[in-house]
DNA sequence: CTAGTTGCAAAGAGTTTGCATGGCG
DNA sequence: CGCCATGCAAACTCTTTGCAACTAG
């Protein structure tokens, strides 16, 4: 799809490199790169570019503001993401379990889940401990 | 939370109980009810007040927009969501698929899986049939 | 050199908010 | 009657787009 590599798209592609499977707005890669010379819009171009050659994933779930998750060419194939609502830190299946749950839903929905596009929402194992401060 | 009953939130109200558990945006519910007399605004309004009363779950698939799921007190306890990719329709998996699942994750991963909050997306059964145009 | 890309600023879309009016209790 | 909720419009935030300048190949 792109035909030139920019520096711009360079340094989006080194900090997406850098920062795989976490879930990044647009206007916070921008921001972590305003030393490199990059602006908003050619971050969100190439974002968008970059979903539609499938080396990332846009979601959200709050509903106001996008985020962006590169996914390399071959990490975390098949696994699935886990996302803490109360640290917001993303934790990954690992392909097997990921596999079996896939395999739960098929037999017992007939839904064929897509791995990529889902996140499942919960507390991860170290905030479950800590359950005081809510 | 809410001191008085309007007609606005009745009217609201009254509306997503017979469209429970639908994604909904906000300018869809506006639309439906604007013979109704209610503005936006106060579409917006209850539907924040609602979530924070826990009858309503906000969220977004696509980042722009955010849409609205109500979660009537009883219905689709301990239930999870499907989403369908093509189709855009919501299947409700029951809830003992839905506890077994929640063990897998529990047991593999140590993650507390919040069942409310996570919708799985993929291909429904029908979809998945007609792959036709794509 | 030529076409794709960038930066800037303006335009859009969705959501929130301020304020005067209106209506529930 | 008092106060909360509504409606409207303006303000905001995030994202997209138009266009001239720039640059990778």
């Amino acid at each position: 799809m792109s035909k030139y590599m920019t520096k711009q798209r360079r340094t989006l592609l080194s900090y997406l490199r850098g920062h795989a499977d976490e879930q990044l707005s647009a206007q916070e890669i921008a921001a972590a790169l305003r030393d490199e010379r990059i602006s908003l819009s050619a971050v969100y171009r190439n974002l968008a570019e970059l979903e539609a050659e499938g080396l990332v994933r846009r979601s959200a779930s709050n509903g106001r503001e996008a985020s962006y998750r590169f996914v390399g060419a071959e990490a975390c194939r098949g696994c699935l993401h886990l996302s803490c609502k109360r640290c917001g830190r993303t934790f990954h299946m690992d392909a097997g379990s990921a596999e079996q749950l896939t395999q739960v839903v098929a037999k017992t929905e007939g839904f064929a889940l897509d791995k990529s596009d889902t996140v499942l929402y919960g507390l991860c194992e170290f905030c479950q401990d800590g359950k005081k401060e809510e």
